[in-house]
DNA sequence: GATGAATGAGCTTTCATTCAT
DNA sequence: CATGAATGAAAGCTCATTCAT
């Protein structure tokens, strides 16, 4: 019984968390209402604090999913261990809702004010370097990519390729072209 | 006379703006209070509304500003023709106070939301793109960079990888490893 | 079950409606704050903005009430068709409350500036128009008065007469001098 | 020299206040700014402190002046006993500005909140039912019209009914109506 | 679990008034 | 006499949060 409730309850927090997302990603944290969410899903305010401590708490916690989330399609995509891999990983990002892809540049303004979310977009950050440094070294091995720089270095600056790529696109470059300056881009970074 | 007005205006103007910028960029634009604002250049809230019309008019103006101020030591610095003049702008950059450096960052948040903040970043982003194509094609003419990649393709390259290095900042890159990284990553993706 | 929260809230829309009225009449709407109206109903501002956009709408809502309030204490009295059917409903005016039976007068003063306020006093103004010139055409046809003047301009002036009436009791008539000058005045005015 | 010191003042006072009971006619009391006065009058708001004390104070004088202006014109205009002095009243009144002949049922709002506002107009109803009254017994005395009636209680029903037009023009009847309805009311009133 | 009426602290904004020049 | 920059008290309104049902 209990587990029951407790799938239930799940279910209800993640709908909560998607929604919410959204919300905060097309009109900002700031912006959305908690009535705004509750309507969403088709409840009513109160019900959210049955699920979630406060608004920012909410913030938070979805923080926390579309990190998750992203992470997830990260591992995912990065399994093989050829230079492809990266155009997979970026393709399936670009496959992943907006507000999932865009979460962490909006969350970045959360970041001088709310320690939570700043450990948050960090722990995720070190991780993907780790992940990023770690292909790296294994496609240096192989010799596909010449071991000449340091993999941690070079997996910071992919990243950061990555990511502005993903500012650009907010400020109006296409998804196609995104696709195809990220995939030169890097293949010119890792001098392929 | 009316000059001597107009001059003391504008210095005011100045001041708020100014103060306004590091208190949005710090504490972001929702948690600023008018009142701190003020407080934070010594007059009262009413005050601002002399010189601004309200919030939103202080926050596009401060935006507005901010642009201005990148674009002109933008300009200043990439004046020699040289490569290294991209270095000279970074570093130029790194010189300016966070608020001013990282502004637009801050400003995507309200892109979804604000028209005229839309505007504003769309328009600067054609700027340097425009700017460090037109840099680009004078360095293919002296054959410092090979001329077989179309040059506004790399300049939005150069940007992203430049804004995806300031973003990383916000995540914990340190100052130092952002300027070499930035030297570094430039020279591969421009090949030299 | 809606039902029954629509009364409720029906019956909570009333209170704060008649309260506002009170002191719309009193002390003025715009010496009247949303606080005051608030309190004097034991509630808080918050929950008035639950049953009106804003205080301009609680205006136009109160206005609206007390046009229909007085309508159908004409209504009323008017049905019988004789002559002091008229005495009779002055009377049942003056036994209203003074913010019921005074509000058009100061809802003038917005008739300038609001255009809502200005159609319902001037629907209001019609339907007594059209009321009263069919009462007299009765008269009338039962030659209780002469049919020799159009029956449209004596109900305006029947109105009119009415209507400086109250001004004059703003400006300090008594109760009983105005039943007696109101009573008089008609029978002077129908030649009766 | 203190002599022309004053005229000049005096001119200044009679501008603001015309320019003042303009703007408060129009749009409100409440509605119109000192920056309003001011700027109408091409001064800037702190001039109008030298010549009134605050805002409310110049609604008084503003007050008091228009029905000054409108006593004045009542009395030139029946200083012949003949029944027709009343229309040329009338016609005179219609020749005011609109913001000096409606300017008392606008100040009307304020009588409940203003005791200056309230004795300025009880003391002109007084100052007019005397004048009428007056006039009245000449004429009953001339047997222009009969002498049956208690002169003071037919001054006021002449006020009355006055006044009542002139709500009605406020709520839409036209001029022409206006005149030819006071016209043959007054006759009927005095049962001529 | 869910509701939604009520709260009240806190925000942006307005504007009559002052006073150094 | 006149200015206009500055004030600050006070207003309307919002919305995250609570809690009796």
């Amino acid at each position: 019984m209990p587990k029951v409730v407790s799938e239930y309850k799940e279910l209800a927090r993640e709908r909560i968390l998607d929604s919410a997302s959204k919300l905060f990603y097309h009109v900002g944290y700031h912006n959305t209402r908690m009535d705004d969410i509750a309507k969403s899903i088709g409840v009513t305010k109160g019900t959210l604090y049955l699920y979630f401590k406060n608004k920012e708490d909410l913030l938070i916690m979805a923080c926390q999913r579309n990190v998750t989330l992203l992470e997830e399609s990260l591992k995912n995509a990065i399994k093989s261990d050829f230079l492809d891999s990266f155009d997979e990983f970026f393709e399936e990002e670009m496959r992943m809702p907006d507000y999932v892809r865009f979460h962490w540049i909006f969350s970045l303004t959360e970041v001088e004010t709310n320690n939570r979310i700043k450990e948050i977009l960090a722990e995720s950050y070190r991780k993907y370097v780790d992940l990023i440094a770690a292909v790296l070294e294994e496609l240096m091995e192989k010799q596909v990519i010449s071991a000449t720089v340091d993999s941690v270095l070079l997996a910071q600056m992919l990243i950061a390729f990555h990511n502005g790529i993903l500012t650009s696109m907010l400020q109006g470059l296409g998804q196609d072209e995104s696709v195809s300056m990220f995939k030169s881009g890097i293949r010119l970074l890792l001098s392929v």
